[in-house]
Formats: C-alpha cells, structure tokens, sequence
DNA sequence: TGCAAAAGTTAGCATAGGCTAATAAATGCG
DNA sequence: CGCATTTATTAGCCTATGCTAACTTTTGCA
C-alpha cells in the first residue's frame, strides 16, 4: 500500500462535492418531462397535435409507458389531457417546453460548431441539455455565435 | 391554429430522434454505477479505503440508500463488500472507475478553458460526463489541450 | 476493559419509469 | 354502415433509487 497522503489530490471536501451530485439527482427528476413537454410542443407546432402514440415512436417506448408518464405530468399541471383526445400542455407546460427548446438548441449549436458532427451532435444534445447551468450555457452561446 | 406545413422544420425523423433518447436511458443507467466506482477508486486512493459512510456523505445520501446500491453494483460484479469491512472494485469495477475518471477530467478541463468557472464547471461536469460520446469527447480532449 | 459512539445492516415504505397483456374506444375505409 | 385497424386505458409486474426507523456490530477511548 502506498502512503494515502502521497497522492494527488483528487478529491475536493465532502459538502462540495455533494453539490454536483445533487444537481445531478434534480436533473434526473426534470429530463424526462422536460423531454416530454419538449416533444409536445414540436409536436403541436408541426403536426398541429400531440398523440401519445407519436411520443412513443419518437422516444422510443411503449405507448403504456407514455400514458404512466403523462398521468404524472398532468398531476404535475405541465399537460392536459382527456380520455381519448390528443395532449396540450399547460401554461407551466408550455413555459418548460420554451426553456426546454431554448438550451437543447443552445447545445446542438455549440457542439456542432466546435466540430462534432452532426449526428452525434444530436445525440449527445439530447442528454447534456439537462445538465447545463445558466452560466455554462451563456458560455456556450457565445461560442455558438461567434465560432469557435 | 396556424397551418401545420408552414412551421419552420424542429423535427428530425421519429426513428433517428429514438436514438437520442435511447441513450440518454442508458446514461441514466449506468451514471450512478459510474459515480460510485469513480468515487470509490479515489478513496481508496486518497483514504486507503472506502467505506460507506464516506460515500453517503459525498453523494449526500443516506447510508441505507448507499447500502442498497452497493448490493446491487455487487450483483453486477462491480465492487466486492463484506459485512462490516470496508468497499473494494473487482478489475470490472476498476476499469470502469478508470474509464469515468478519464472522462470526468477531460469534462472538466473542456468547460474550465472555454471559460466556465471552476465551482461551475465541477457541478456541470458531474453531469454531462455522462453523456458524452466517444467521439464529442475527442473533440472536447483537443480543445482542453490547445486551448480554446 | 467496558461501554458509548460510530458504522453497517435490514425491513418497510414511496415514487418513477420500464414492460406485457387485456380491454375499450375511436377512426376510417370497403 | 359495419367491421378492422389504430389508438388509448388500465392492471399487474419488475427494477432502481430514495427515505426513516430499528437493530447489530465494531471501534476507540476514559
Ligand atoms: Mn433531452
Ligand atoms: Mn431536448
Ligand atoms: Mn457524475
Ligand atoms: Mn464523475
């Protein structure tokens, strides 16, 4: 065993540390409905309304799961539904939906203008978003506009 | 209601925009296996052990809730545990350790040259870390190293 | 050395997000 | 128009991650 104190310091103080994993806990809880009231909104803009259906191909899961997820969502008072008829989003909604949209287009540009390319870009978008600050996020809005 | 043809184009296919999705489930994974060997490695590394109350207070969660993960992360061959006796990694468990640590750096660094604050940057790149493709991450990696 | 404090374990509870399968409603087309 | 297809709902199951509370083991110090 080598001795513990010759190593290079890694490790920042307990209390500290505990903050990024605790924004990271919060980011957990909103992706999802920010994903959500994101694709709702899309949705309604281009296909003139949301269906749970639509949902499910576009994120990939069971139109089941999609319903569990809404019935939360309307709890939460971020969509509206009824039996039967297609999905709006609250005005709470529709805030997130703009906050949503804002930041996910923010990272795309950025990471396509720094180089990645543009599919991967899309990808990687699609899961960073969640997890940039306000203040990351003016940086990487400068960069996007004036290049690298 | 405006004419659903005439919005500007926000939407990719339903299949590729899965694809975004898919992966970010997957992140949502692995992210917490992927902190937990990080962090266990560098107590280790710095303490000469890892024990769980030390984990509990850096995720600042409780020691039953690391308790119940590391039995799981222990099903899944990751870290070794005994009764009472202090936290190892099996090689599974290193060499993810080493893989997050690599990329938890470069991360870091990416967000600290393109001008982001060191506070700010540690709590985001506890985030994004996890999200970020192989490929992104060459892209951040050159521009970590010749700066912005 | 004995005992209190610290650390670990276990049980029980809750929420979220997955799934499949069964059922029901709406739609649309021959 | 009626019936098949599409879409939505609901129930039941699972895993993961959180919590508190009760209990046990270890540790270290007076
Ligand atoms: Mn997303
Ligand atoms: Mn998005
Ligand atoms: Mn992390
Ligand atoms: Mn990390």
């Amino acid at each position: 065993m080598t001795d513990p104190k010759s190593t290079d310091a890694r490790l920042t103080d307990p209390t500290s540390q505990a903050a990024g994993f605790d924004r990271m806990r919060q980011a957990r809880q909103t992706e999802i409905a920010e994903d959500y009231v994101e694709l709702i909104a899309d949705l309604i803009a281009e296909e003139g309304e949301a269906r749970a259906v639509d949902l499910a191909a576009r994120f990939g899961v069971s139109h089941a799961t999609v319903n569990k997820t809404l019935a939360r969502l309307q709890r939460e008072d971020l969509v509206q539904t009824r039996p039967y008829r297609s999905i709006f989003l609250t005005e709470a909604g529709a805030a997130m939906a703009e906050g949503a949209r804002r930041r996910h287009q923010i990272v795309l540009e950025f990471l396509t203008v720094i180089g990645v390319p543009a599919e991967t870009a899309a990808i990687d978008a699609e899961g960073i978003e969640h997890h940039v600050s306000e203040e990351t996020l003016a940086v990487f809005e400068r960069i996007a506009r004036q290049g690298l």
